[in-house]
RNA sequence: GUCCCCAUCGUCUAGAGGCCUAGGACACCAGCCUUUCACGUUGGUAACACGGGUUCGAAUCCCGUUGGGGACGCCA
């Protein structure tokens, strides 16, 4: 049987991270075993689901390539197959008709923590009721849990992270699948998607473990296989608490806005709580050739933005400079920073020595700034700080020096290196005067490189503007 | 509160009873490279939560304790 996996978020939010590194496992594993991985919506909670979030979340999956195979399943619109389900099942006798109130039940959950007891449903008295007695309250229909002698007394759950899980049936109660208003309750809806879907392996966070008991009634009662389930661990923030905005990014779209390349965030999750001996830097491709739930931890584990960081760089650096340099012009449109086609050019020429110097795209984009745009760079302190009198009288030197030098890279940097030495000056004595009048800043790429990508022209204006301002 | 899960450097992890003087990566510190900043490179600080077992031998197996997390809805 092929396998088939599925990611199924519910629209009430934004994708975040702890969500995309769910559906990377998913997918990971359904490509891996030459399997489908798909998407299915769980839209059941109308008050609080929306068409943006379910725009959002296609969009982030798509973003980190994690688009699903199939066209995405909306929980809501099969509602007409739960119901099915849950009449079925009562037809069976594998659940009843139970016409407390909401009123009611709280009131039973209450008196239950007033007497320091766990609350557990008890439906005793609806089952084998006389239709005739009735209440008029519509009903919500109920599965019957396992009584406490099945089953040897407990359900045990087989996962493929925590092994075998046992949980003792007196802890299990009749659940609801379909409300009074004849809506599925989530727990019987997954079920019987998942069954509808052919999903073999169901991978999803660990906090849907003891839920899968409760899901379980749903495949016994109805005689179905249960999938393989596989819980893998929550991802926390850096102080270990439950991942959340406090913490920085932590929706798929905040990375992307942060300047994060997919692949890197991809890599980074899939790092995150998998392992594969000391290799760390793992593309799509390996991922797919390697990845194995088994090697899936068992413990939380923490959001690391620094460890992010360094991958990102990574990957940035591996990145050609076409793309790089499309992304970066594009960020500094979304600025408000105006360049044109030299400035395009000057930015692509510079990038193989301005990706080095980056961790994300916006840093990035801050680099290129100066050589995007036409005209003196903006000064910040330090640059403005470096240009002294004696500096500008170096500039204005320098300004005569290179109007006959050759402008390659190589070469420039040879000129400068004499010009250096015959003035009898360290080389930085002669680039930083020089840098701050280029770029505005103290910090760039090699000067030779910058003088190179920005031309004589603007080179000489620059210096000189910097010598006389 | 009840039930379930988890526990190796600050963080992510390697580790399937002897290969462990516990390895790698990020971060941090120091050196090298160098026209700045990075990149790169060399080295360093730093962990098996605790207590009992089992065993000739335990980071690895078992039991407790402690500490974290999760689930307990006519939410998903």
């Amino acid at each position: 049987m092929s396998v088939r996996t599925r990611f199924a978020p519910s629209p009430t939010g934004y994708l975040h991270i702890g969500g995309a590194r769910t559906a990377l496992f998913n997918f990971l594993f359904a490509r891996r075993h030459g399997g489908q991985y798909l998407l299915r919506i769980e839209d059941t909670d109308r008050q609080r689901s929306t068409p943006e979030a379910v725009r959002q979340i296609i969009e982030s999956l798509d973003w980190l390539g994690l688009s699903p195979d199939e066209p995405p399943v909306f929980q809501s619109q099969r509602e007409p197959r739960h119901a099915e389900v849950a009449r079925e099942l009562l037809a069976k006798g594998s659940a009843y008709l139970a016409y407390d109130t909401p009123e009611e039940l709280a009131a039973m959950r209450a008196a239950a923590e007033a007497a320091k007891r766990p609350f557990k449903y008890d439906g005793s008295r609806w089952i084998g009721l006389d239709p005739a007695q009735a209440p008029s309250t519509p009903p919500a229909i109920r599965i019957k849990a396992p009584r406490l002698d099945e089953r040897g007394g407990e359900t045990v759950v087989k996962d493929l992270v925590q092994g075998e899980v046992r949980v003792g049936n007196a802890e299990l109660d009749d659940m609801i699948i379909l409300r009074s208003d004849g809506t599925p309750t989530y727990l019987h809806a997954v079920v019987v998607d998942d069954h509808d879907m052919a999903i073999t392996h169901v991978i999803r966070g660990d906090d849907h473990l003891t839920n899968t008991f409760r899901q379980c009634m749903v495949y016994d009662a109805m005689g179905w296989h249960r999938p393989h389930f596989a819980h893998i661990p929550l991802i926390h923030g850096a102080d270990g608490a439950k991942l959340s905005k406090r913490h920085g990014a932590v929706g798929a779209l905040d990375f992307r806005e942060q300047g994060f390349l997919p692949e890197a965030v991809c890599n980074y999750l899939l790092r995150l709580g998998w392992g594969h001996g000391d290799t760390e830097i793992i593309s799509r491709e390996a991922a797919i050739r390697i990845f194995d739930i088994a090697d899936i931890g068992r413990a939380a584990s923490r959001m690391d933005y620094a460890k992010l960081s360094h991958f990102n760089g990574v990957y940035l650096r591996a990145t050609p400079d076409e793309r790089l340099a499309r992304e970066v012009l594009e960020r500094l449109a979304k600025r408000g920073i105006s360049f044109g086609t030299r400035g395009a050019e000057r930015v692509e020429a510079l990038m193989p020595e301005l990706k080095a110097r980056a961790r994300d795209l916006e840093e990035l984009a801050g680099a290129a700034i100066f050589a995007a745009q036409e005209g003196p760079p903006v000064m910040d302190q330090k640059a403005a700080a470096a240009l002294t009198p004696e500096a500008k009288e170096r500039l204005r030197d320098l300004a005569q020096f290179l109007t006959d030098a050759p402008w390659e890279r190589a070469e420039l940097e040879h000129w400068l290196r004499d010009y250096a030495e015959v003035k009898g000056l360290k080389l930085g004595a002669v680039a930083q005067p020089l840098r701050a009048a280029l770029t505005g800043s103290l910090q760039s790429p090699p000067i030779d490189a910058v003088l190179a990508a920005l031309g004589r022209t603007e080179a000489v204006d620059r210096i000189l503007a910097a010598a006389e301002g």
